[in-house]
Formats: structure tokens, C-alpha cells, sequence
DNA sequence: CCAACGTCCTGCGTGC
DNA sequence: TGCACGCAGGACGTTG
């Protein structure tokens, strides 16, 4: 479900609610969500701890443990927590269970259970495959110039590849593209320099402005609190097929590229 | 090294 | 009504 805005909002959120609390109790609730090691291990390691952080990286959250370890949580296409009996917490999707000191319950909720959680040691480098984060000043045109060089696939394939910026999904690839007037369809080594200055200021652009909507609600995707996300009023392009392009009026067009949707305007984002 | 494709899951809407 | 199929905000392993 989520992207980096959608994660960022989760990981705020949780933030203000669960740090400082300890692990009282767990429970998982279904097999495919702890990897790596087994559902006991996983919560005889957990325990105890005291969660010290919640942070961020790409769109993976971390909660950094007083053990010196970090849980660290992918929420895949439809994962959400829930926190202290706010609503969802009955769903029947719910997946894992933990009591926390203060009387607070945090439930992971994940109807298609493509979510995942683990723990690793503090600093073995787990998510060091990870490219860039988009909104740091790590991500400028020149790291994008070189990353983009050797790539003979579309850009919009490209800006999903987590190893050279961590964060952006289906949702976002699409309206940075629309935001920075690139065809979807267009090879990523063949943009100019001047089309990669545009690209980067998109992906900053459309990403800041998400995360401060508190991202986009489509369907289900709830913040903790239950409270929506507001970019899915800014969509320009996506989930738009046959409407209208609000710059030009030309039909929003729809492909699939590496398997996934992608929507376009063919008058605004012309190849070439 | 890179690119393309299948797979892990569940549920919903659509059309026959 | 039943059923098959396409679609869904992701990531990874295998294959060529």
C-alpha cells in the first residue's frame, strides 16, 4: 500500500504514541509475517524492550530497541498499525498483536500479508541496499545523472527501483513524471541533463508536498488514527485513465510497464 | 552486470 | 447467481 509520504505519516504517527513504551506481550497471528526467524524467537527477542525510536528508511519503519537491536517492519501493498484500540483494530486481517506498558495495544492489520517484520542487530547494514532518500540532500541531479546512465529500461521503472531511490512507488512514479513532463515510456539513460534537473525537482517536490497531506488516501490506506491522507485530492494523472488532462484536456492514458499501472498524459509528456 | 518475468497473498469489481 | 478474470500503493528470486 504505502510509499515513503504514506510511511513517513505511519512513522510520525507512531512516534508520538508508542515511544518510551515497553513490549509487554505478543502475539503473531499469522506465519508469513515474521521473517527470518520463527514467530517465538521473534517475540521472546522483542520482550521486554523498551522502544527507544521510530524512524524511517525508504519505505521500510524501523523501531530501534533498547537491546541494540532494531524491529525493523515493511508494510507491503495493504499493512497498517493500529494503536491503542484506535479504529481497525478488530479487522479480521489482523496479522500480529502487541501489548505494550501503559496499557497500549499495537496491532499490525494486512489483508494481502505481503507486510513483513524482522530483527536485526543495530547498524549489520540490513537496508543498505537501499539507494538514496529522496527528500535528503543525497538525492540531487548529479547522483540521478549517474544512476540513470547505465539504465536501459523506462524511467518509470527506474524511479520504483528501491536501490537508487528508496521510497517511491506506482503512486508517486507517476505523478513525478506528469510533474516533470516526461513520457513514462521514455529510457532512462536517454534523458538530458536538463530533463534530470526537472525530474529531481519533481521527485522532491511532489514527494514534500505528500508527506505534508499526510499522503494519499485511495481505498483503504488509513493513517494510525484512522485520519485520511489528502494528496489523493492532488492526483493529476493517476488512477485518471480516460479523463481529462487538467493542463491540456487531452485523455489521462493507461500502460503497464514491468507489470504495474502506469498513467500518463501523451500531450503533456510527450517522448522525444 | 542488467532486464524481464513469475511469485508470494487476499479481496473486489466487472462482464459473461 | 456463479464464475473467471483483471486489478490492487511491493519486493524478491529466478532465468536468460
Amino acid at each position: 500500500m504505502p510509499e515513503l509520504p504514506e510511511v513517513e505519516t505511519v512513522v510520525r504517527q507512531l512516534r508520538r504514541k508508542i515511544v518510551h513504551r515497553r513490549v509487554v506481550s505478543g502475539r503473531i497471528l499469522h506465519k508469513n509475517v515474521v521473517e527470518g526467524i520463527s514467530s517465538r524467537k521473534f517475540l521472546s527477542s522483542i520482550k521486554g524492550k523498551m522502544i527507544q525510536a521510530v524512524t524511517r528508511r525508504g519505505k521500510f519503519i524501523i523501531f530501534t530497541l533498547d537491546n541494540g537491536r532494531d524491529w525493523i517492519s515493511h508494510l507491503g501493498m495493504t499493512g497498517k498499525y493500529v494503536v491503542c484500540g484506535d479504529h481497525g483494530g478488530a479487522s479480521k486481517h489482523r496479522r500480529a498483536y502487541f501489548s505494550l506498558s501503559g496499557g497500549c495495544e499495537l496491532i499490525f492489520v494486512d489483508m494481502r500479508v505481503f507486510g513483513k517484520m524482522l530483527l536485526v542487530d543495530s547498524g549489520t547494514g540490513y537496508l543498505a541496499h537501499l539507494g538514496v532518500e529522496p527528500l535528503s540532500d543525497d538525492l540531487d541531479a548529479r547522483y540521478l545523472r549517474a544512476a540513470l546512465a547505465r539504465r536501459r529500461i523506462p524511467i518509470k521503472t527506474v524511479l520504483m527501483d528501491q536501490k537508487m531511490v528508496a521510497g517511491i512507488g506506482n503512486i508517486y512514479a507517476s505523478e513525478i513524471l506528469f510533474d516533470a513532463r516526461l513520457s513514462p515510456r521514455k529510457q532512462a539513460h536517454r534523458l538530458t541533463r536538463k530533463e534530470t534537473v526537472r525530474l529531481t525537482e519533481s521527485i522532491k517536490r511532489i514527494l514534500k508536498q505528500a508527506v505534508e497531506l499526510n499522503g494519499t488516501t485511495i481505498s483503504d490506506f488509513r493513517g494510525v488514527d484512522d485520519k485520511s491522507g489528502r494528496f489523493q485530492e492532488m492526483l493529476k494523472v493517476y488512477g485518471r485513465r480516460g479523463e481529462s488532462c487538467y493542463a491540456c484536456g487531452h485523455p489521462i492514458r493507461r500502460i503497464v510497464q514491468a507489470q504495474r499501472s502506469t498513467f500518463y498524459c501523451t500531450h503533456c509528456q510527450r517522448a522525444g
